[in-house]
DNA sequence: GAAGATGTTGACCGCATGGTCAATAGTGGG
DNA sequence: CCCACTATTGACCATGCGGTCAACATCTTC
């Protein structure tokens, strides 16, 4: 048994393989960029954050960018994860629907950093030329779940005739805003609030 | 008549107001932050994009954070002003509703690069101690219209019971979606998916 | 037209930050 | 036990940025 040390305490713990340290490096990214914002992150204060010296963080990314872009990819992943795992895909659409915004609305209450984080970069990666490096246009592939969905909807008669991606869109753009509502507003309960913006999703787009 | 110069030609204009002159700074901003981000814009490259030598720009304003929250007073104020002159908010309410994403689908056609800097700033600016200085809660006074308007709507009927406040941040949060795909599909035809999202609402919070 | 006030300039500074690097510690294989 | 290799450190550097300032230009007023 080559362990150096199998308690898990405080400082001398085992050494890290490589893609724990990239995990730490980007979970102290991450936690900094939601306090502080995107431009005041600073590597040196991430470092810190993550307990490693400054020069490493250059051992596993080659720049500050490639940190932010391993983070959005860590953060998207395990929300998209979370929410997949968590709904029933298969279920009647109205309650596929209800299902995520209650489950999205929770997301605000457990993941209230990363989700900060995540809207924090997603908004200020760029490329060298200046531009966005993540836009809507990346949303594609959500818009594309979601008119699969709500096309299942209109084949089995709980959601109207209509086009789709407006649909898609509309769906999407309450999620979203629901979201920085409930950011916005901590207090505020959820699930009530999710299962009201649901109501009003699903009169707008039921049959009937 | 003191006037140096009357030919409003290339460089010899007329010395500016200072009004003027901080207006023109606060635009370049504006153009600035929408091209490059608000991160990279460098008060530097705001000042030669005005036209003006470095130092000026600390004689109207006192720092760069002072520059950024005249350039949101500046932004919104036109925006605002331009929906509120064209819209007869006195009209039945679903026309209400038609017409306010009518024409902020239009705006996003004709403000292109002053909603993209908005965003930018209202994104990013902070107060010192790293909390964004503009936040949903700024909204406040726009539900209030909005809850004014639906609550109207309830009263005469054309519009369903229901919290009106969740039917107002629904409503804002469809506004601000469009916005946002408008913006990353300049292809798009504003005015049919403005159509299309108008009915999406009015479906889910009309009577009927 | 002198004098004071105001607008304007560009050179300059301090500093924080992203990024480099030579040196050291730790690890695993033979 | 040694050697090669990788992980890790912290001092260091270059740069670009926000911000200052003394000098100069231009206007206003009497």
């Amino acid at each position: 048994m080559p362990h150096t040390s199998d308690h898990p305490s405080t400082s001398a713990r085992r050494r890290r393989t490589p893609d724990e340290r990239r995990e730490e490096i980007v979970e102290a990214a991450t936690a900094v960029v939601a306090e502080v914002g995107y431009a005041n992150a600073t590597l040196t204060e991430i470092t810190r954050r993550a307990g490693v010296s400054k020069g490493l963080l250059w051992h596993y990314f080659s720049d500050r960018d490639e940190v932010m872009q391993h983070a959005v990819g860590h953060l998207a992943g395990r929300l998209r994860a979370a929410l997949v795992s968590d709904v029933d895909v298969s279920a009647p659409v109205p309650d596929v629907v209800r299902a995520v915004f209650a489950r999205t609305a929770l997301f605000t209450r457990t993941h209230r950093q990363e989700l900060r984080a995540l809207d924090e970069i997603v908004h200020n990666l760029r490329t060298s030329e200046g531009r966005r490096r993540v836009t809507l246009l990346d949303y594609e592939d959500v818009y594309a779940d979601h008119v699969a969905l709500l096309g299942r909807g209109q084949r089995d008669g709980t959601i109207r005739a209509g086009d789709l991606r407006t649909f898609a869109v509309g769906y999407q753009a309450l999620i979203d805003g629901m979201i920085a509502h409930l950011q916005a507003h901590p207090d505020a309960d959820p699930l009530t609030y999710a299962d009201g913006v649901a109501e009003l999703f699903l009169h707008g787009a039921a049959s009937r």
